[in-house]
DNA sequence: GTTGAATATATCGGCGGACGATATATTCTG
DNA sequence: CAGAATATATCGTCCGCCGATATATTCAAC
């Protein structure tokens, strides 16, 4: 999934929204870093309806402007969730690994086999 | 940042990998679920190294194989902290928006205005 | 009263990135 | 001797993001 994709399910995760609403609402919650542009949202917004992740809610006409509104299927719902997982999983994953690539000058507690061979080292 | 791009960084964060080596880190530590294709992995060590977010750290010929070992530069361990810190906070964001659209049937503290016209749901 | 910003929709072409296929070469296992 | 694993690299295709552009209405400014 990406980016882009994800941001908008997020977007529509509390309550239906229209693309214009989505697209400040990404703004908002990603803390104004991230920006999506018209063309991206509604390709995505077309993607996510044939994959049945999103559904049209309903249409309102606001003061002589059509809004459109979408919202989340069930579907929507678990793919976004399991992103948000996979998400997170991945993040401290890589927040692990640059920890332990920082501790390594370190030699902390178990060395691999016997320490003579190393001075050598790619040999 | 793509995916393919941010496994191949976090696979590099604790030590010095070659390509092969990568391909199977990032399998191992993605639980299985994500598998670079060579085409994939190639490119994104190209760009990489073009960005300078890695390095060629060495060369060796292992049993007649050349194994060409990449390493994170500054910049490189920069770059993957902070798109971890944005993952997480992403991730976050999203299961927080998720928590609050499954609360919403509840009616927890703080009603908006005068709750009459909630009962309609979402109809 | 007209201009410009904000709101709201939609389309199209270009470009970059992931992937599948393919190729080459060595070592190990059966 | 064949096939899998190890290890590198390239190429064409397809998909997704973005910038540009278009249309239409409302509201604030001048």
């Amino acid at each position: 999934m990406t980016q882009a994709t994800f941001f908008v399910l997020t977007a529509l995760a509390d309550q239906p929204r229209h693309g214009y609403g989505i697209l400040r609402e990404v703004e908002d919650l990603s803390g104004g870093e991230v920006r999506l542009r018209v063309g991206t949202l509604y390709g995505v917004l077309d993607r996510l309806t044939a994959d049945a992740l999103i559904v049209l809610d309903r249409e309102e006409v606001q003061q002589g402007r059509l809004r459109r509104y979408y919202r989340l299927t069930d579907d929507g719902m678990r793919a976004l969730t399991a992103e948000a997982e996979r998400m997170a999983a991945g993040a401290s994953a890589a927040q692990r690994r640059i920890a332990e690539g920082r501790r390594a000058p370190e030699r902390p507690v178990t060395p691999p086999a016997t320490g003579p061979g190393l001075a050598g080292g790619l040999a």
